[in-house]
DNA sequence: TGTACATCAGTGAACGCGCGTTCACTGATGTAC
DNA sequence: TGTACATCAGTGAACGCGCGTTCACTGATGTAC
């Protein structure tokens, strides 16, 4: 009787109807939950509510799974990044706006960027998906380093700008996540603020 | 008859004569060859040729013997920090190779770095010679970057330009390992230059 | 419209592995007499 | 100088654990007739 509504409440069904998209989710929870260390295969499993061994319905192995967690987090501060150029007309404002959104979610969510950007992350969870958001991630960063410096988006100099700007933001959220430099040590309340401050020391002149 | 002479060629005795400093230098090298994974207790002593419960004589558990390891590699870059206070009376020149030293141990030594000062570092590996060493770099740096900015010791803006350069520093470290910016990019050979090259594209007018 | 069947998503038991840690022990060393 | 003994660094077997992965399977689904 029940049965005959094809598609409302699915409830316990034997299929789950959308297990990767629901791994995926699993994994991003399990990283802000428990942290980089707990996301096993088992665990995402776990959380999906599926046996240890359904992950191998949709990836290859373990590798495979991080990879796509990692990429739906990529594509998630891809957007994130992209909503910034809308903020304002102002290059200096939107590369600020690039830096509070970077930093933001790397101090929201550590795990996710530890798997994403972390030591090691590039040769392992490796796939077209990854390379894709990563290859838009720099693009992005390139050319709205290339309108602050008011330089040829190839230039040499927009290189140069470009991989200051990205050390400067990825030490940044290292830094903050981990507690070693924080908004209180110059007085200020707030993590934006201090990123504002920082930026602005540092590109204050140019 | 050769046992009568006490000190010289010990071989393979019962008692190892300094195991703790044996460890962590096996841990030391563990983390060159093997990466920071590869860094149990076990392999550890392993290395060390020693069975593995041996470290429970000379540590309390993993963590007490992966923080002596840690405070072994901090030792190590405090020193080579301090020495480049010496080889200029310039400040900038002392900042460009305090920064230069920091980025070429992390890329040598990328394990050790992610032991020592990665994600979550801070959290597990505490110890008192931990924590002692940290001071003494974080000291280090802001009196370097005082004498660079031209500001009091203790003022905000010496502060706000330490956390700059910090994270200037500590972001290329990453970026240069992962090899997410590489020398190449722009046209150079040598990682030094490229940090050079970086950090007075930034300081460049200040 | 009803039925047979191929497909394949998800199951559950089992594998072997390396790990951190415990335990009772052994044997080299240094010290007290 | 020689001997008895306490100390404690290092041993080796064993524990329980969670892991990634394999395997033969089961059962829901959609399609061909």
């Amino acid at each position: 009787m029940v049965k005959k509504i094809p598609t409302r409440k699915p409830a316990a069904r034997y299929h789950h109807g959308d297990l990767r998209a629901a791994l995926v989710r699993a994994g991003l929870e399990l990283l802000r939950k428990e942290g980089f260390e707990a996301l096993s295969l088992r665990a995402v499993a776990r959380r999906a509510g599926v046996s240890q061994t359904a992950p191998y319905s949709h990836f290859t192995d373990k590798n495979a799974l991080l990879a796509a967690i990692a990429a739906e987090g990529l594509r998630t501060l891809g957007s994130r990044q992209r909503a910034c150029a809308a903020l304002s007309d102002v290059p200096t404002e939107q590369m600020l706006a690039l830096a509070r959104t970077d930093v933001g979610m790397a101090c929201d969510e550590p795990a996710l960027f530890q798997l994403m950007l972390g030591p090691g992350a590039p040769e392992k969870y490796q796939s077209p998906e990854v390379d894709e958001a990563h290859r838009e991630g720099f693009l992005h960063l390139r050319s709205v380093v290339a309108a602050v410096a008011g330089t040829g988006i190839d230039a040499p100099e927009t290189w140069v700008a470009m991989m200051a700007a990205w050390s400067m933001v990825h030490g940044m959220a290292q830094l903050l996540t981990d507690g070693k430099i924080s908004p209180a040590m110059v007085g200020l309340q707030d993590r934006d603020q201090l990123v504002t401050l920082i930026i602005k020391a540092v590109a204050g002149p140019g």
